[in-house]
DNA sequence: GTCATTCTAAAGCGGTCGTTCTAAAACGCA
DNA sequence: TGCGTTTTAGAACGACCGCTTTAGAATGAC
């Protein structure tokens, strides 16, 4: 019974998306927002209450159009070791491409947002927590079948390859060096097909 | 000829590190800074140029003080294989202790500056490059005397640990759990105790 | 068609931003 | 002691911040 909403939230909230990737929360402003979403000012606090709620918002479709749908779209159709390698591959060459360097939004909110705002401190850390169980059942699976090494608990090799996960999304930002990026990458796989000597 | 400066440089500097390094550099503003170097707005432009160059500044000091003593500290007092432990292990000592969760300062910068500041991308990076050299040099030297393994080439360990350094220091800023980060840490040191298997 | 409701556009709110100006106080040197 | 310079402190600058208000256009229910 009244006026329906003029915008897609959806396509909105992409634009958000772009411009708080790019340049992070507090460097873009309500005006830089309204512009790049084509709305106003008035229709985005109308739609999305303030600045803070629409970047939760952004930040969601952002986490689950990249690392949700990557997640689900390489799980079980390959061999464990081969998925990690895959996964791997996949985030190294969308940081190599993206010339505007924005690295990941969630690890660009774990740094500015959530060490200060305990929502978002939950949130990513959930997230993160999620991208360390991915991992570590697929390095459950492939031990059990032998394709992975057991020399490591499988605990402490999906901890490092989250850890370098983040590593090159950071890295990626200031020194794009394909083979920088690859050698970590090549390292920590290497430690899956490893053994302890002593 | 004239008045000279009535503050410490150097004194003031450690104050502005700590309002960049907890806060960021959009998130501080030019009077939460001069509040806290004890100095006027004005005293502060007139030595230190703007915000940006009082940064640049700040995070110089900041590096040689952590990086830089900690580098020069640990070098060729123990064998390099303990070198390496020993480093990471401080690292995550002072991750954990920080209550704040600032993380590193030089990090924090690489994700908020660099991307958009081609002074600061090179800067970031130079550090950045001087840390993989450090871990290369001790790698290298403990292939050579036996300590450490020679199944992955030293280049690309120097990259994962390197890896692993930046790993931890954002994890801890979202996640400061001590069994994620010693695992991150355990699981690279035994990749220097590796042999391939196939 | 009427009305209540919710939308859009644009102006405007108080506040804070980075930075500079004004003026007086403090020094080194003659 | 007085001069030239540089420091201070504090007010002030225009610009922009996040956010709200105002006014009017567009809609669905009756």
């Amino acid at each position: 019974m009244a006026r329906p909403r003029q915008f897609d939230e959806t396509a909105v909230l992409d634009a958000a998306i772009q411009c708080f990737w790019a340049k992070g929360f507090e460097a873009t402003s309500v005006r830089d927002l309204a512009d790049e979403m084509g709305i106003t000012g008035a229709s985005l606090y109308n739609a999305f209450g303030d600045k803070r709620a629409l970047y939760r918002r952004a930040l969601d479709q952002y986490v689950a159009g990249s690392l949700g749908e990557r997640v689900s779209r390489l799980a079980n159709t390959q061999p464990p070791r081969e998925v990690i390698g895959a996964f791997f591959h996949e985030i190294i060459a969308c940081s190599l491409s993206d010339k505007q360097r924005k690295g990941c939004m969630l690890v660009n909110s774990a740094l500015e947002l959530a060490p200060h705002d305990r929502e978002f401190q939950r949130v990513v850390a959930g997230v993160l927590v999620e991208a360390e169980k991915f991992f570590r059942r697929l390095v459950q699976a492939g031990q059990k079948d032998g394709t992975i090494s057991t020399s490591q608990p499988a605990d402490d090799l999906a901890r490092i390859l989250l850890g370098v996960l983040l590593a090159i999304r950071v890295l990626a930002r200031v020194r794009p060096e394909r083979e920088l990026l690859e050698g970590m990458a090549r390292a920590v796989l290497a430690l899956l097909d490893c053994e302890l000597v002593a």
